[in-house]
DNA sequence: TTTCTTATGACCAGCGATTGACATAGATGT
DNA sequence: ACATCTATGTCAATCGCTGGTCATAAGAAA
């Protein structure tokens, strides 16, 4: 491949000068400039990021460490920062976690390798040392981090609220939450609170259960949710924290013979494709991910620049009103 | 950060020798060895993989190039392709072209800037002369490329056949083939193909029809269904080539009256998540996504170690039956 | 004429590794 | 006692690019 002599020496200019265009420094004539780009398009020369980034001791590369790919929630995610990156010229190292803390761990080293611009660390709730002393931001997505750099979340105590507020509106007299995925601690504990706290201001039955048990890649919830129905009797109401369980919950009601909306109702949260892809398409708690997606790298960038950035920003939800309520 | 000097010098030994140690070279105690590993923890120690990749001219990440990020088939895929680069030590620069071709080539260059060992591109099917003379191997998931290394292909005629054998056994007599993403040229053309030669033999009424106003990102199918169907009345058992279409054929039918799988019998492709979520979950044709991935990127490895690779690999499909047949 | 600004050349250290040539020296083998 | 193997050191080039320091020179401005 075409290095930067190569260009220079193809366009009768040095090394030193070829650098000032590709990196606006210094002064350089239109025609120079034009002659330099020329000719790199003629030797199709390609810069060197590897040795831009040893050079500059930074590259322009951001690792995005996701516990799941597979779960819609997250590739919506994926699939919004990738966006965001190639808007602002940069590229994802993605890292699947599993959930794994020690898988967690070794991919921060990677990116520490790798000299990232930075992390941005999504989900599930996790400390570690290795989080210290990072030369780069790291951003956190609906995580809670103390050594996190910044935190992006949504206002999930409010989601809660809507979620709790739509069907009782609808009619519910039992509700019955189900936590799971991406909700180990705090996240999933305000649209909890959101939830039951608008339960007992309007003196509605309620009770909140986790499906803990989950198995990453699987998402299946079905035996809980089964479960759960047995042990709430009379439950008319479902507010499942997120669309893939509320998918599983129509599903498991369907087996039942439990009509939906008729004799359950059922809102998820996410707002993530399946919500629309099931018979009913489910009533959700939308978040905007796409927008929290650029607000990351967007951060991410901004820190680069030496600038600074809230550590905290909260996104607000919406309902998406569909068939299931 | 630390760097190899200071490990070095920690260490009490020379550059050379710490490099040794790092790249399993030459001749080293097993005494100097541990003792490079614990300085290493010491000093919290990261190879520089920038400074790595220039001088060995080859870096351990594989750029990975998806037309969409949110469909759940790319969803698994881009996860299996994860896990596989991570067994072997790579690390994956994931791109989302969007099914736009400038946006392709784009990337390849940035694969070129970075040095990439390889580069798997997935789907859809475009030619340019960006894919020659490339200096890592590329190879192709479900796509016919004149320039590619090696291409993974499913036997999507045998998938075809399947879907269309299964359909009839289960006693339809009218079948209607949709396509759609993903779905551009020869994969889909055999999917049909297959599906044809069943309907043919077996002197069955068929009619296969192209969704091609298909929206990335948006996976919005219902219109074009609901005019097929009106199109093709009598209709009593449909072949779509996504699980995502077969979602929402479910969905129209629902809308329409039609119990599935009682009046019409819907059979999807791919099996990935969504098939198992809907009511009634999909029967449909499973790809070894997991082994396809895992050869790819195994493929590029052995590349990498001047091995040599079948250019083209084809894996077997089956059919699973769920409840909508 | 003198001073500035603009435009480029000429050099070169530095980024953090790799890798090869060659030297040295103790241990082992025969 | 001599060859051989093992284990390290020494030294320096190289990978491709960045960015600083100077020097140079032409044209513009004062």
């Amino acid at each position: 491949m075409a290095t930067l002599k190569d260009v220079a020496r193809r366009s009768g200019l040095t090394v030193g000068t070829v650098s000032r265009v590709l990196n606006n420094r210094g002064y350089i004539s239109e025609q120079t400039r034009q002659r330099v780009y020329d000719v790199m398009k003629e030797l199709d020369y390609q810069p060197n990021e590897m040795a831009r980034s040893l050079s500059k001791k930074r590259s322009n590369t951001i690792g995005v460490i996701v516990p799941h790919v597979v779960h819609p929630y997250f590739a919506k995610l994926i699939g919004s920062l990738e966006q965001a990156a190639y808007d602002r010229k940069y590229k994802i190292l993605l890292f699947n976690s599993q959930g794994k803390d020690e898988k967690e761990e070794e991919y921060i080293e990677m990116c520490k390798s790798n000299r990232v611009a930075g992390v941005i660390l999504c989900s599930d709730t996790f400390q570690t040392d290795k989080f210290r002393n990072l030369s780069f931001p790291l951003i956190t997505i609906e995580r809670f981090l103390d050594e996190g750099t910044a935190g992006i979340e949504c206002d999930n105590y409010r989601g809660g609220v809507l979620a709790a507020e739509h069907l009782i509106a609808k009619g519910c007299t039992s509700l019955l939450h189900i936590g799971g995925i991406r909700n180990h601690r705090k996240p999933a504990d305000e649209r909890k609170e959101g939830f039951e706290d608008v339960c007992k201001r309007e003196h509605i039955k309620y009770a909140s259960v986790e499906s803990s048990q989950f198995i990453y890649d699987e998402m299946d919830y079905y035996s809980s949710i089964d479960r759960m129905l047995d042990e709430y009797p009379g439950t008319d109401g479902v507010f499942a924290s997120s669309d893939v369980i509320a998918a599983q919950v129509l599903q498991v009601c369907a087996r039942r013979g439990l009509r939906v909306p008729e004799q359950m109702k059922v809102i998820g949260y996410d707002d993530v494709n399946v919500a629309s892809l099931t018979t009913p398409d489910i009533t959700t708690i939308r978040q905007p991910v796409k927008e929290m997606a650029e607000t990351a790298i967007a951060m991410i960038d901004r820190v680069a620049g030496g600038e600074m950035v809230p550590s905290r920003s909260l996104f607000p939800v919406t309902l998406v009103e569909r068939g299931s309520t």
